[in-house]
DNA sequence: CTCCGTGCAAATAGTTTGCAACCAA
DNA sequence: TTGGTTGCAAACTATTTGCACGGAG
């Protein structure tokens, strides 16, 4: 019984419709429920090696999508030219090594904000991003 | 008696030649004291709008330098498309307003790291970037 | 005098967008 | 049928680089 995988079901729930791109990227990405750290580029040499070419503005406007839907995040803070998409989802923050790009996850919860900081007026907290940067 | 400010003597002990872009961008970064958040085009349009132009490579490059020596840093974290550079080098964070993208500074101390990172061994931690988005 | 540094334009890199053909519902 | 999607290429934005000229030391 091959029931419905829950990231294309969320794609369903949005009134998306499940096209042959978006079950692509969706199974490179999360097709072995492994965490993964990728960029456009990885996601189209992916596609290629399996021979299911996608074109790279097709999965940009994909990854848009999932992004909107919550299932891939952006990591900001890294210098590598490319924009780097992260699989999980999960409150973490990461460890970026500045020698080889290597980008590592750690969890949330070894991360604590003083609580008496000042926020702008009305403004509330959508979320924070911390990067340890190591060399 | 006009002694050569700070971050011109910084240039000078580098060994870089004191050219006369270099001391302009240098004033409009640091010529009052106060603290930016500026990119490459805010700093050419400031130069433009003083009847100094200057080329937005030469721009790049002497950022560049600037960030070598440490008179800059960059922020990230920030989904604008462009670097922005900080010339507050004081250890300090960012808030940053997702709906104006305002960036405001706070200070180092109202964040604090759990001390149990696990680290790739052999691995040093550089410095580490918190970005506290709100809307 | 000697190079380092500059201006400019061309080259790159990453990402977005316009539009005709397509296809899931 | 029909409007959301795709592919492709062209457009764009941000940044880097190559090269001949120019100025600081």
């Amino acid at each position: 019984m091959t029931s419905t995988p829950p990231h294309l079901q969320t794609l369903l729930d949005a009134g998306l419709r499940l096209t042959s791109p978006r079950t692509e990227i969706a199974r490179v990405l999360f097709g072995d429920g492994q965490a993964r750290h990728v960029t456009a580029d990885w996601i189209a040499a992916a596609l290629d090696k399996g021979g299911k070419h996608i074109a790279l503005g097709t999965i940009y406007n994909t990854l848009r999508h999932f992004l909107d839907l919550g299932l891939v995040r952006e990591v900001h803070g890294t210098r590598t030219g490319a924009t780097i998409f992260d699989t999980n989802t999960h409150p973490h923050h990461h460890i970026y090594d500045e020698t080889t790009g290597q980008l590592t996850d750690i969890s949330a919860v070894d991360v604590s904000l003083a609580d008496q900081i000042d926020l702008p007026e009305g403004k509330t907290v959508s979320g924070y991003d911390v990067v340890i940067r190591v060399r």
